[in-house]
DNA sequence: CATAATTGGGAACATCCGTTCTGTGCCAAT
DNA sequence: ATTGGCACAGAACGGATGTTCCCAATTATG
């Protein structure tokens, strides 16, 4: 996933801001008022790179066409945590650019402290994780026998810890991370050179 | 108050569903096109009506300038609803026996007047919908293809509805229902002999 | 250095869309 | 019968709006 650039990022928030506001979506020239932008089609250009990176749809031809994708529209916000990153098991969680980024969630979650993190690709479908769901996840530093957790490496190839989502099993102070992928093999490790971040509580997926 | 005609509680109604569906209020022609009126006057006229009687409120000039004032969108009252029953694709609807089988839920799907349905059996596995999962249902009477419904079959063998849960194909006037399983056969019916109830909006697995 | 890709600006275009004007039929009050 | 208000239809005006075309500046890329 591309990392967006500042205009891109102002536009969803005044977009989000608008929204919020007026119930309605701005038009373009209303964007490019608010963010600085003096010519339309940049607006439109910057728009057809959110579109493509999924964070907004827009109807063809409409006045008022852009839809976020994902949060709900406007008028009561409700309770909602941010996005922190994208996470495929076997690949370490990326750092996301997008602060705005958040999913609505049921309210015990934020009660919990949960946070989220976005499904990349299809590495988790044998548990029926599809691409682009949300994993929510509660902070703990342990979790039981055949639990999915966020899982930092701390003795890695690179120094800097790596986190993975997977099954975690137990063996004396040895440790199976099992992938939610039958392709994929599981990693053994010591006992001391993990670190449970969080322990997989809910997936949501929000069709369209 | 004065009473309203059938035609302004027609627009109201219409407005409500659009906002609903779209996220972005409709604008003078497509009302007109949803409730029959062929002239853009007249639409307007019936909304200078509504605006006086305090249902919704308009921006000047401004396209889709239509904003529902609180009374039109309906109270909202708490961040959970029930689970109505169970489905399963090729299934009808359980009725429930447990009425405190509630789930939470993100508040914006209680403000769209969602209502939640437990999944049933793994018959919906190829859309990565397990057993238990909950399904969030946003009421509304049509969709685009492809898109997952929750359909009655008004005309079936029995005289009662039966509602299943599939994705829709339309054809003319034929319509195909297709289960999310691979060894599951599409059902095909009349366009007149089917109602869509709603269209799944989205899916939350609850871990532990 | 040369070339292409990316990002941005300005202007023009076709359509969308709110508004207004004119006219018609209906109905009740005068 | 005449008047006036109400609900409506059709057409047209003008501004709003999404889209596209052409060109410049900057940044990779070979």
């Amino acid at each position: 996933m591309r990392t967006l650039s500042d205009r891109q990022l102002g536009m969803l928030h005044f977009i989000r801001q608008y929204l919020g506001e007026h119930g309605r979506p701005p038009t373009v020239r209303e964007i490019g008022l608010a963010v600085g932008i003096s010519s339309t089609s940049v607006v439109d250009y910057n728009l057809r790179g959110l579109e493509r990176d999924g964070h907004l749809r827009r109807a063809k031809e409409l006045s008022r066409g852009i839809e976020l994708s994902d949060r709900g529209r406007g008028a009561s916000p409700g309770p909602s945590i941010p996005v922190l990153g994208f996470i495929a098991a076997g690949e370490p969680i990326e750092a996301i650019s997008d602060p705005s980024d958040t999913v609505e969630v049921p309210q015990r979650f934020v009660e919990e402290g949960c946070f989220a993190l976005r499904v990349k690709g299809r590495s988790m479908i044998d548990d029926h994780i599809d691409d682009g769901d949300v994993v929510i996840v509660k902070p703990q530093d342990s979790a039981d026998d055949g639990e999915i957790v966020v899982a930092l490496l701390t003795n890695g190839p690179s120094n800097e810890g790596e986190a993975t989502l997977k099954r975690i099993y137990r063996n004396g102070n040895r440790v199976r991370l099992q992938p939610a992928n039958a392709e994929m093999e599981p990693i053994h490790v010591d006992a001391k050179d993990l670190r449970v971040q969080g322990k997989l509580v809910s997936v949501i997926r929000s069709i369209g």
